[in-house]
DNA sequence: GTCTATAGAGTGATAGAC
DNA sequence: GTCTATCACTCTATAGAC
């Protein structure tokens, strides 16, 4: 009964992974232990509050992931198109060019978006807010920066829905591809 | 022990609502014999394949409404710009003007698109063709079609995951009002 | 001894099938 | 209603680090 590496920032990843592939009620923790090598005993260690608790750090660690790597470049790259391009460029890479749903868009169609309303809201009320900021820098008015911002972040979870309905994961990049082109409009 | 009103077709529309209440999994028989009214042994005369064939039934029953209400209308209406009008004011009306999740939506970003693949698909590819043929009637070149087409398709979709996800049931109205603006430029 | 990480048997509740 | 399987979860036991 040796004592392994494994710490609570080492699980997240693969409890990501989980959570994605199987939704919340579908990842058990039978599944859970299977695919984080870790037995009940360890995962109640690490995540006292259960499954709740493992899907609050997910959330917290997708949360992470797109702050440093979406919000924040639009926020601050002084060029906002270049800032756009960055988060088009990172939201393709990160959904494996539609291969990979989203898991807070899954959440937020599920009973889960109350369980988890707080994070499920502010993940698209952040990226909105973000990329609003960046089309108001760019030169946009506020009534189109605001509607653009969200027909962007929309077309973006529509078109992984779409893309994994038909089983067409290039129906991704072509839609990332006509939502940016709008922008040069 | 007095035989009820029930036929199978009286228990879809009640199916409908749980499963886009609860979800697939999370429709569990007691819910749906709470919901239903009926027991469990009516549930299973009704539907000798369990809750499978529940759900069978109830996306068969979905994609018949699309059809008629949505599809044919598309492929038919004389005038191409009344029928992508009819199709907006449907889709509003379906969903509630945001308030309702499509379950079909719901059904692809988890696992029962792979148990009801065939159904997941065809929603989303039948609406995309009836769009796109009524686009070309309307004077677009085919791949203008073919691409505004699953922009919009795919548009509605992400405007049921931003409208459930932020709790602003208004932005799905003012992403379709958008979506169709889009036609006339 | 104390603390942390581990495994897994065992709990009652509830699932879907019949 | 009855069935078995599985659910999330608890708890005991145990290993090694200090």
């Amino acid at each position: 009964m040796a004592r392994q590496i494994a710490e609570r920032s080492d699980v997240v990843p693969l409890l990501t992974e989980i959570f994605r592939t199987y939704g919340y009620e579908g990842a058990s923790l039978a599944r859970i232990s299977a695919g984080t090598g870790l037995g009940k005993g360890s995962l109640y260690h690490f995540f006292p509050g259960g499954k709740e608790e493992m899907a609050a750090a997910v959330l917290a660690h997708i949360d992470l992931w797109f702050q440093q790597h979406v919000y924040t470049p639009l926020r601050t790259t002084p060029d906002a198109r270049l800032g756009i391009a960055h988060m088009f460029r990172a939201t393709k890479r990160y959904f494996l060019s539609g291969q990979k749903v989203c898991l807070i868009g899954v959440f937020a169609l599920g009973n889960e978006r109350d369980r988890f309303a707080v994070a499920v809201k502010s993940y698209f009320v952040d990226w909105a807010a973000a990329l609003r900021d960046a089309l108001l820098r760019d030169g946009h008015d506020a009534a189109a920066a605001a509607a653009l911002s969200e027909d962007i972040v929309g077309g973006i979870q529509g078109a992984l829905v779409l893309a994994r309905a038909m089983n067409r994961p290039k129906l991704f990049a072509g839609t990332l591809a006509r939502l940016e082109a709008r922008l040069l409009e």
